[in-house]
RNA sequence: GCGGUGAUAGCUCAGCCGGAUAGAGCAACGGUUUUCUAAACCGUCGGUCCCGGGUUCGAGUCCCGGUCACCGCGCCA
C-alpha cells in the first residue's frame, strides 16, 4: 500500500477544496494560512477560518467543522485532523505517512527536489570583497561566511551562481603604498609574509606622506602614473593583487570558498565613462556643484541627499564603479538577481545604487534583475566600537582560525586520546572553522556583534560541534552495524515510527524543506542553524531513549531508517552552511 | 535635524504572514553510563518581551508617541 504524506501546499489544497465541497459562497476567497504548528499541537495547523470567518460574523469554530467534514476520506487516513481553540484546524500526521516521507527522501537529489523551486536563473552573488595589500581581520568574517551560505542555499533550491569577489583593488592608497615600496620594501620579508610587509609600507607611506606635503604630492604622481598606465607601477600593482589573492585563498580555502571571479573595481575602470552618458541621457543624472549626481525626487530623503556617481574632479568613486558593475552583471553573466552582502553602514548607498539601476535599465529597456542588499550588524569590541586586540591591532582573521582549531585540537585529545594525531588535527580543523563559522551564521544578521573570543569559540550548546557531533555518533552506530546508511536493503523492513523519541525525529525531519524555504526567501542562514540544531537535539533525545541495535528486525530497520534520514538531513544542512561533516570526532 | 538598525531570563540570543501556556544555549543546582561516542540526555531555578497609548476575538510581533544604544546623511570605499 502506497501511503504519501501531506505536506503544507497539499493541506492547503486540500481546505480550498473543502471550502468549496462545503458549499461555501465564497470560497474562492478563503485562504487556509497552513504551517508548521508548534510540536505539542500538531505538524501542521490552518489558522485561516478565523479572519475569514470574523470579516463575515460568522462562527469560526462551526465553519472549521464544515471544513473537516468536507476534507477527502484519503486525507483522513494519513492524517489525524481536530479542530482546536477558537477555530485552529491541527493536522497530526499518522505514522505510516511519516514513514512514506522517510522513504520517498532516500538520497541527497531527491532531498534537493522537495526543495527545489526558490530561485531560477543565473544569481550573481557578491560577497567577502576585502581591500586588496591588506590582512583580512575579524571584520571580513560574516560577508564571507554568510555570503557563501547565501550561495549554497541558491543553489541548492535551483539557481546557477556566479560566486564573485569584488575586490577593493583600486583608489587613492595604491599611490601611497607604491611610494612606500618604492623606498623601503624589504625583499625577505615581502617574501616571508607579503601582506604584513605590504601593510608595513602602506602605514610607512601613509606616515610619510601629511597633509600638505611634498612627499604626499610625489605619492599622487604614483597613482596617476598607475592609472595611465606606466609600465613599473602596474607591474607593482599586478604583484599587489596576486600576492593579496594568494592569502586570501588560504584563508577562503579553510571556510570552503572558492570564488568563481574576482572581478574587482579595477576591472570596471574602463567601464564608467557609459554610465555617465547613459545616465545624462536618460536625465537621471545631473551636475551638481561640480560632481556628476542623481537625486530620486520621489524618495523622502533621497530628494536631497545626493547619489554621487562622478566626482567634482572628473573621477569615479564607488557609486560609479557599482552602477557599472550591476551593468556587466547583467549583460554579461545574465543575471536574474544580483545578492550583495556587506555591512549595514552601506544600507543608504545600496538603496540609492538599487532606484538608481531601476530607472537607468527601466530608460535603456535592459532586463532588470532582482536587487538585494543583504545586510548585517557590525562586528565590534565590548565597548560598542570598532574592534581591537589589547595592543591595539585588529584581530587578524588567520588568528582567530588558528586560535580556533587549537582549542579545537585540545578537547579533541582530551576526548578521543586513541585517535591519530592526524586524524585529530584534521577534525580540530573541520571543528574549529567550523565553531567559528556557526557562531556567526547562527546569529540573526541584522543585529550587531559583539566580538568575544569565548562566544566565537565556545564549543557547547547552539553550536557546530553539537551539530557534528550527532552526525558522527549516526556514522559510529552504521559502522556498528556494519552496513551503509545509505544501504536500502537494511532499511526495507522498517515500520513506522512508534515511540514519542522517534516520531518527534520523524515530525523534525519532513520540516526540513520548509527550513530551507525559509532561509532561503529571507536570505537568513540563521533559520537553517535553528532549524539543524533542533534537528540535533531530537536526535540525541532519541540517541539516548532508544537503542537502535536491538534484535527485533523491523524495530532494527525503522531505527536505522531514522539514522540514515537524520544523517543525510543533518550532513545535507551542514554542507548548505559550508561546513564540513565529520564522521568520526 | 532627517533616516536606518536594535532593546526579550544573570549573560548570549531565537521567536517565521498577529495565533494556543514567550523558547533555546551558557551560568547555577540535582539526576542518568555493565547498553550503539557522556562533545550526550533528563530535570530544577530564572521574564514589567525598554516605556506609554492604540488597532482586535487575540499583540513580543502591527500603528502612533517617547527613551536609550550603534550607524548613515556632498566628492573615502
Amino acid at each position: 500500500m502506497h501511503v504519501a504524506c501531506p505536506l503544507a501546499a497539499d493541506l492547503d489544497a486540500a481546505l480550498r477544496t473543502a471550502a468549496a465541497a462545503a458549499g461555501w459562497a465564497d470560497a474562492a476567497d478563503f485562504q487556509p494560512d497552513v504551517r508548521a504548528a508548534d510540536p505539542r499541537h500538531a505538524d501542521f495547523q490552518a489558522n485561516g477560518v478565523l479572519p475569514h470567518a470574523k470579516a463575515r460574523r460568522l462562527n469560526p469554530r462551526a465553519l472549521a467543522e464544515q471544513l473537516v467534514a468536507a476534507l477527502p476520506p484519503e486525507l483522513r487516513a494519513t492524517c489525524t485532523v481536530t479542530v482546536a481553540g477558537p477555530g485552529f484546524i491541527n493536522f497530526t500526521l499518522q505514522p505510516e505517512a511519516l514513514l512514506a516521507w522517510l522513504r520517498a527522501h532516500a538520497t541527497a537529489e531527491q532531498l534537493r527536489a522537495a526543495c527545489a523551486g526558490g530561485a531560477a536563473g543565473t544569481w550573481v552573488v557578491d560577497y567577502s570583497s576585502p581591500n586588496t595589500a591588506k590582512q583580512m581581520h575579524v571584520g571580513h568574517l560574516r560577508s564571507a561566511v554568510i555570503g557563501e551560505a547565501l550561495c549554497r542555499l541558491l543553489a541548492f533550491t535551483g539557481a546557477t551562481v556566479v560566486r564573485d569577489n569584488h575586490l577593493g583593488d583600486w583608489g587613492t592608497q595604491f599611490g601611497k603604498l607604491i611610494y612606500g615600496y618604492k623606498r623601503w620594501a624589504d625583499p625577505a620579508a615581502l617574501a616571508a609574509d607579503p601582506i604584513e610587509e605590504l601593510e608595513r609600507l602602506y602605514k610607512r607611506g601613509h606616515e610619510a606622506t601629511p597633509e600638505g606635503s611634498p612627499e604626499l604630492e610625489e605619492a599622487r604622481r604614483e597613482l596617476v602614473r598607475l592609472q595611465q598606465g606606466d609600465p613599473e607601477n602596474v607591474a607593482l600593482w599586478r604583484k599587489f593583487s596576486e600576492v593579496s589573492l594568494g592569502a586570501f585563498q588560504r584563508i577562503y580555502d579553510r571556510l570552503g570558498i572558492r570564488f568563481d571571479h574576482n572581478l574587482g573595481e579595477s576591472f570596471y575602470n574602463d567601464q564608467v565613462e557609459r554610465v555617465y552618458t547613459e545616465l545624462t541621457a536618460a536625465g537621471i543624472a545631473e551636475v551638481s556643484e561640480g560632481a556628476l549626481v542623481v537625486f530620486h525626487p520621489e524618495h523622502p530623503r533621497f530628494k536631497t541627499q545626493p547619489f554621487l556617481v562622478r566626482k567634482a574632479d572628473g573621477a569615479s568613486n564607488y557609486a560609479s564603479t557599482d552602477l557599472a558593475t550591476a551593468l556587466y552583471r547583467t549583460e554579461h553573466f545574465g543575471a536574474a538577481g544580483i545578492v550583495i552582502v556587506t555591512d549595514f553602514r552601506q544600507s543608504d548607498h545600496f538603496e540609492q545604487l538599487f532606484l538608481t539601476v531601476r530607472k537607468w535599465f527601466t530608460a535603456r529597456g535592459y532586463r532588470l534583475p532582482e536587487l538585494h542588499h543583504v545586510t548585517f550588524g557590525a562586528v565590534t569590541g565590548e565597548d560598542g566600537k570598532a574592534l581591537k586586540t589589547r595592543s591595539g591591532d585588529v584581530i587578524r582573521l588567520k588568528a582567530l582560525l588558528d586560535e580556533a582549531e587549537e582549542r579545537a585540537f585540545a578537547l579533541v585529545t582530551t576526548k578521543s586520546p586513541e585517535l591519530p594525531e592526524a586524524e585529530r588535527h584534521a577534525i580540530a580543523a573541520a571543528v574549529g572553522v567550523g565553531a567559528v563559522q556557526y557562531a556567526d551564521l547562527a546569529q540573526n544578521r541584522s543585529s550587531n556583534y559583539v566580538f568575544s573570543w569565548d562566544k566565537m569559540l565556545s564549543l557547547d550548546g547552539n553550536t557546530a560541534p553539537y551539530l557534528l557531533y550527532a552526525g558522527a555518533r549516526i556514522h559510529s552506530i552504521f559502522r556498528r552495524a556494519g552496513v551503509a546508511p545509505e544501504d536500502a536493503t537494511a532499511l526495507a523492513a522498517a515500520d513506522a515510527p512508534a515511540t514519542p523519541a522517534e516520531l518527534a525525529l520523524a515530525r523534525r525531519l519532513i520540516r526540513f524543506p520548509d527550513a530551507i524555504r525559509q532561509a532561503r526567501e529571507t536570505l537568513r542562514p540563521h533559520l537553517l542553524c535553528l532549524y539543524l540544531f533542533e534537528l540535533a537535539g531530537d536526535y540525541s533525545s532519541f540517541n539516548n531513549a532508544d537503542k537502535v541495535l536491538v534484535d527485533e528486525p523491523a524495530v532494527r530497520a525503522r531505527r536505522l531508517l531514522l539514522c540514515a534520514r537524520t544523517l543525510l538531513v543533518l550532513e545535507t544542512g551542514l554542507h548548505l552552511l559550508g561546513l564540513r561533516p565529520l564522521r568520526r570526532m
